[in-house]
DNA sequence: TGTGATAGGATGGTATACCAGATCAGCAGG
DNA sequence: CCTGCTGATCTGGTATACCATCCTATCACA
């Protein structure tokens, strides 16, 4: 039965619609999370059509997208790139390590072979971009660690709020990911935290977890604390 | 120094910008939440055109903002008042109780005779209107009561996700409240946590909070397990 | 009677037109 | 040199026009 009913769904047409208002907004969303448009740049809706080369329909209704997301806030003079202050990384850090500790530890007291193997496919990854010293290679490793970590326990909604906070503080992240005086670098809290989760033990992941953030939080206070490179205001 | 700065900001002129995209947004996330729009019904957009009487600019750009709040969805055929079912409520309310755990846990411990005495006015208001036997004044108070806890210990990032949260389960919220059957009444819990709050208890008002939450959690359970009023997917 | 084809409408996707407010350069007058 | 006005322009807010697709109902033909 199930082999028929694998059969059946792989007939699926999965056109991929690809609205240009979808395409637009990866386009812009990752523009800005790769820190093409710094925090701060005024978004001019007719500058934007050009540069994509769709219509103001297209823009407005993305910018009202990530404008919800928090990517974007709206000034007296149109939208600009959300700015970063401490005060909002500060509660975002404490947000996610809420959310991801009592994610790992849900996932450790349940997590079956499979997930263990998945996750330590992701670590190798990790490590590999760890080599290549590739810090958006270990970004996006890291991201999928906790992905595996919250949609493996059924909680896609908490992660797609940890999805959208990590978002506004992407840059942040990368920074930290190549921070060199951290004490013990992310990708060996990372392992700490699998080694707890196959080991089964939830509050020692939950604990490895605390740590990771509050390592990556400290840091990111650092570099927030002190603006050594001066975000200009451009165009 | 501070009466000259005040007066100064007094001066301004905030006039509401109120343009017709924030009314209207007001106007259609208030009717999904409220319950005139139910779930499941299609959002026509021409149609939502002549029902508030703007362009379907406008109207396209509150969609988007909708849909990422996470209010509507979009099916095949448009865009449609979000459905919500057992997995997706048990997942908000699981956050809702680390988030509101923790910032009744952090104003406990912070708390002065400020917020105290702005909790207890919200309180009474709260048992007035659970007196006039009105569900919607008793949810409106109970959203101030966790507002002011949130805002008060400086966390309003993580009141904006708590609040984005209840509106998806707004009608399930009003349900609840109006459950008999409940061993301790709401408004009783939020006492409960009031009275920690005001000795600086902090493990005491979490446990109360978690508690009042599992509470309304397994009288969502109850509501959507049954689905006792079909939800018909009108025009 | 049933099947297929076709025309029409409904609906979302996209582009464009128009308007109002804000800003700024430049100029005339004191 | 400063002040105040004015016109040009930029920019977001709003409305409308056009198109492609999908659904449906009707009708013709076997």
């Amino acid at each position: 039965m199930t082999g028929r009913d694998s059969a059946i769904r792989s007939l699926r047409i999965d056109s991929p619609p690809a609205t240009l208002r979808v395409l637009a907004l990866d386009r812009i969303r990752g523009a800005i999370v790769s820190g093409v448009f710094e925090a701060g740049t005024r978004l001019v809706e007719r500058t934007l059509c050009d540069q994509l080369g769709v219509s103001r329909s297209v823009i407005r209704e993305v910018i009202r997208h990530l404008e919800t997301e928090g990517l974007i806030e709206m000034s007296k003079q149109g939208p600009i790139v959300a700015r970063l202050d401490w005060n909002d990384a500060r509660q975002i850090y404490d947000i996610r390590a809420l959310l991801e500790s009592a994610a790992v530890a849900a996932c450790a007291s349940t997590a079956d072979s499979t997930i263990k193997l998945r996750l330590a496919s992701i670590l190798d990854d990790l490590d590999g971009a760890a080599a290549h010293r590739d810090p958006p290679a270990m970004l996006d490793a890291t991201i999928q660690f906790y992905e595996a970590i919250f949609t493996c326990s059924g909680q896609d909604v908490a992660w797609e709020i940890v999805a959208r906070l990590n978002s506004r503080i992407s840059r942040l992240r990368v920074m930290t990911l190549s921070t060199a005086n951290r004490t013990v670098s992310g990708p060996a809290r990372l392992r700490e935290i699998f080694e707890a989760i196959e080991r089964n033990d939830s509050e020692g992941a939950a604990a490895a977890c605390r740590q990771h953030i509050a390592e990556a939080a400290m840091i990111a206070e650092q570099i927030l604390a002190t603006p050594p490179t001066t975000f200009t205001q451009s165009r």
